[in-house]
DNA sequence: AGAATAAAAAACCTTTTTATCTTTTATTCA
DNA sequence: TGAATAAAAGATAAAAAGGTTTTTTATTCT
């Protein structure tokens, strides 16, 4: 479903959005060992979303990756959609260009169903709202 | 979701399971051409899918591949272990080792409800009664 | 028996993904 | 100002996925 690069994305901005107190900043070494995720691939990956304005970053000493306001209100699926391509959800399970509701393939409706819940979620959850839910539930990153 | 191989698996399968006539058998270069797939590259697959016994095959002029009764009371869930492994559809949607409902990951949840609807599908179905299904509803491959 | 056919097997090549290393640039702070 | 720090950028390496080619083996049909 996601590539590992996006999965690495993912948690680190959760990680970005839960453990870091205001103003505060934490650099990609620091971070792949927080989240046991080869650092400098990490890096390629956080520099990635820096560029697309998804996270935020400063150079030198002190500086590190954070989220901005701005930053915050990025939902997941522009975090999967910078990593993935704009493509990666929406493609038939089976790969059939040309499969829709009108003309489906095999598995189009469990799939469908299955891949339309979850982005819906991604859709619609700002990386602000997932990281009060993760807080509140006590959840692991 | 799938790999490559594992779409082209399916696919295959289900144009053995509903194009094929009694008796019939078909080469994986005739089978390459009708299902848009690179013929050696399918010839590769279905070696595997043969080799594990989950479609038949014989060698020789008039030779190719078929389904035998015991080959359609195979579900989609085998096809797709035997290609992308076991564990193809129960890693966390984020790679989290530990992920089940008990400590689960941030987009848990939502992932674990779709993905079981797709997977009891391919577990519960066989190719026979989907094949069935793809004639009835006259679905392309 | 021998020619033709087609799967099986093995070796190989290409591209993409994942990961690492090195150099450069910007920033801070003493 | 200059030393230290950390991101940015670029080049390289390793592994996996995707795809091709060649050789071998089994089968059929004349």
């Amino acid at each position: 479903m996601f590539s590992q690069s996006c999965k690495y994305a993912i948690r680190a901005v959760l990680y970005l959005a839960t453990r870091l107190s205001e103003g505060e900043r934490i650099g990609a070494k620091a971070l792949g060992e927080a989240l046991n995720i080869p650092a400098p691939f990490l890096a390629k990956i956080l520099q990635d979303l820096s560029r697309k304005g998804l996270i935020s970053s400063v150079k030198g000493p002190g500086g590190g990756f954070f989220l901005s306001e701005d930053n915050q209100n990025v939902t997941l699926e522009r975090i999967v959609e910078c990593i993935d391509g704009p493509e990666a959800m929406h493609g038939c399970v089976l790969g059939f260009t040309t499969c829709s509701s009108a003309n489906p393939c095999p598995l189009h409706v469990q799939a469908f169903a299955y891949r339309e819940g979850l982005r819906y979620q991604l859709a619609h959850q700002t990386v602000r709202e997932l990281a009060l839910r993760i807080n509140r539930e006590n959840i692991k990153l």
